[in-house]
RNA sequence: GGAGAGGUGCGAGAGUGGCCGAUUCGGACGGUCUCGAAAACCGUUGUCCUGAAAGGGACCGUGGGUUCAAAUCCCACCCUCUCCGCCA
């Protein structure tokens, strides 16, 4: 959501500024309603004053004991005046806010112009790809042959895109998320949340995910409550509608949920594996920052998800999200991508954003500079988050990379202490 | 799910149709006093829209309605608390 008073005086520079990623705007309809509501507000204010001062005349008179009919009968022509404005008025609004709701954010200068992730581009390697060449097998193979991954029984419980994990599979999805938080709470200083994994319209639009694209999200009709389809709606609308303090800031908390997408529209695409289900594990971090620091904090926080692969030895590279490739709330975008060898390719495992003032402005979370002073204004804060990592996609990196000749996985020694010392996962 | 009570500013809590954006107390902030602090006393202290400013407007859980006029009356919904039922 962008503020509507600089995008009525600057719209022209606006719609350059957003370039593509604006194509599906109404732009006509989005002047037009700004322009309606302008005129319709000034006019059930002037018409309110009236009705205000009239009352209090009809009141005077009353009290004086003097005739008021003719007063009161000008008045209840007026408030029914002012009744039909603000029907319109009502109506204008909503429209507008529908409209408003559906722009996209603006990018940041920094992000690289282009349409599609080739366009992306690389910033940082690290590690080095295991050598495999020829050899390697997918993650879906070594955990069906290992028996830790069943996606057979997962189809009988639930249908296409979903998965068992079983036994030592199931024990490295957990100590995975454990390994995570204790990297994020112990050492990267967030705070650790559990939060609801449904939440409501206010929340997701708050983030972004509504009115766009509820298509995207499993839906509980009775409750008209929805399945979260990543954490950042939980933690980012702890806030909502609050105003912090300066000093406090940044906020950053972390929490470990399910995600639930129906990738709609994805057909075909990753049809095998744990690549791209229905409902994954993840690890998130959110952080609330001071305007003037966001793009540190961006930097730190990439930084922090960085941090799981290099403790678990796996071979990633960040690259700079283009334009084009960015999601629809935010200003600037790195993602991690963790070197695959059966795809003998990187594959996205976190994505980490400033989302500026973007969300803050739909969710009203705003600070107060110098708290107590007569004279602090309230400011929208900026929101960020990343992925600390998909869990299920560090699995299957660490099922690739740690691969053996024989078939077997060997354990990152870091995630040992996790899988009470167990050093390989073998056929049981 | 059933019965009852209630949702007001940072917190507590008053306000049952006009003079209420809202009494009071507490907190916070500033000041007086003090070597310093406590106490006491004085002052300040909600958010948003519009406007260059003066000013104007909105907001008392949310949305409707009644009325010349609504925090106050009516309706619906949401939420909280207590009791009963059910349940991990």
């Amino acid at each position: 959501m962008h503020d509507l008073r600089y995008l009525r005086d600057n719209l022209d520079a606006f719609r350059v500024q957003l370039g593509a990623r604006g194509f599906d705007v109404a732009w006509p309809d989005l002047e037009k309603s700004i322009a309606e509501r302008q005129t319709l507000t000034t006019q059930v204010e002037q018409y309110r004053h009236h009705l205000k001062t009239g009352s209090e005349h009809v009141a005077k008179l009353k009290r004086a004991q003097q005739p008021a009919d003719d007063a009161v009968a000008t008045m209840k022509a007026l408030g029914d005046r002012i009744k039909a404005l603000e029907d319109e008025l009502r109506t204008t609004e909503a429209r507008l806010s529908d409209l408003a709701l559906r722009i996209p954010n603006l990018p940041h200068e920094s992000v690289p112009v282009g349409r599609t992730a080739d366009d992306n581009i690389e910033r940082n390697r690290w590690g080095t790809a295991p050598n495999l060449i020829g050899t390697a097998r997918t993650h879906l193979e070594l955990g069906e042959t290992l028996g830790i991954i069943d996606i057979d029984h997962a189809v009988k419980i639930a249908g296409a895109r979903f998965a068992v994990l079983s036994g030592a599979g199931a024990r490295l999805e957990r100590a995975l998320i454990n390994f995570m938080l204790d990297l994020h709470t112990h050492q990267h200083g967030y705070r650790e949340i559990l939060p609801p994994f449904l939440a409501n319209r206010a929340a997701l639009t708050g983030t972004g995910q509504l009115p766009k694209f509820e298509e995207d999200l499993f839906r509980s009709a009775q409750d008209d409550l929805f399945l979260i389809p990543t954490a950042e709606v939980p933690l980012t609308n702890l806030h909502r509608e609050e105003i912090l303090e300066g000093d406090k800031l940044p906020l950053r908390y972390t929490a470990y949920s399910p995600c639930f997408r129906r990738e709609a529209g994805s057909y075909g695409k990753d049809t095998k594996g744990l690549i791209r289900l229905h409902q994954f594990n993840k690890v998130e971090l959110v952080s609330f920052s001071h305007p003037e620091r966001s793009y540190d904090e961006l930097e730190r926080l990439t930084s922090n998800a960085e941090a799981v692969l290099q403790q678990l030895g796996l071979h990633y590279r960040v690259v700079t999200l283009c334009v084009g490739d960015m999601g629809f709330a935010a200003a600037k975008t790195y993602d991690i991508e963790v070197w695959l060898p059966s795809q003998n390719t990187f594959r996205e495992i976190s994505s980490c954003s400033n989302f500026e003032a973007f969300q803050a402005r739909r969710s009203g979370i705003r600070f107060r500079s110098d708290s107590g002073r007569k004279d602090s204004r309230t400011e929208f804060v900026h929101t960020l988050n990343g992925s600390g990592l998909a869990v299920g996609r560090t699995m299957v990196a660490i099922l690739e990379q740690y691969q053996q000749a024989d078939g077997t996985v060997r354990i990152p020694e870091a995630l040992r202490p996790y899988m009470g010392g167990l050093e390989r996962i073998e056929t049981t």
